[in-house]
DNA sequence: TTTACATATGAGCATTTGTTCATTTGTTTG
DNA sequence: CAAACAAATGAACAAATGCTCATATGTAAA
């Protein structure tokens, strides 16, 4: 005990505090995913891919024209939503649609833009 | 028109879905703001203190030692999460105890859970 | 006022991240 | 089939990030 916390003397620890957080911490695993996630969502070029997609599903061309970048840059960030379950795509053709891949998308959204207007 | 979009021939962009999408993206500073405020939840260690911070009101010396990190760490992560007003703090005597700002925070958290919980 | 303790902070460094560029993959059309 | 187009992907690089270490600041007790 007091392995890390050499900081200071124990004397100013509240150990049955610090007991019951440490029981009731989520495990590694889930406290990482969630980190994960909201890493995904800390980005504003992805935030403002998730805000087109709220209007309706769009190819890879129509964002980046709406978003003015790449097609590269897009199409990397697309994954990245992708592999996170955040969109999902479609293929037609030689076009490939991007849509939200849930409701928890826009509740987690609407909560952050809550706090942020206060 | 069709600027950066150069990877396709106009012809498969969906122009009025586009020209809505950008009339309806929220402003730049919006958007970063937004950004910069999922950000700071995007990292486990200022997830654990939030999560830790659930319980109770905890000093930098209870956070340090119930995530086992340096007091230098917690300190530089507590700024951050202060700064972006996730969480509050009140000096007693020699401690500072930091608590949840708002109950945003835990909102925006509950729905990170439920989303990886699927 | 000196000493000790709790917290804050600046600089440095290794790691991660987002974009660009070049190329590849998948699909349709001639 | 080859040619053209939409999207995906790997490598490279600059910028941002999180931690450590050393030190400074604020508070209380001796």
């Amino acid at each position: 005990m007091g392995k890390h916390a050499e900081c200071c003397d124990e004397q100013c620890i509240h150990q049955e505090l610090v007991s019951k957080v440490l029981t009731d911490l989520p495990d590694e695993d889930t406290l990482y995913d969630l980190a994960e996630l909201f890493k995904v969502f800390g980005d504003s070029t992805r935030v403002r891919i998730l805000f087109a997609l709220f209007e309706s599903e769009l190819c890879v061309c129509d964002l980046s024209e709406a978003l003015a970048m790449t097609q590269s840059a897009i199409s990397h960030q697309l994954q990245l939503l992708r592999t996170n379950k955040l969109v999902k795509s479609r293929r037609e053709g030689k076009q490939v649609y991007y849509s939200l891949a849930d409701e928890h998308v826009v509740t987690i959204i609407a909560q952050g833009l809550n706090h942020i207007l206060e």
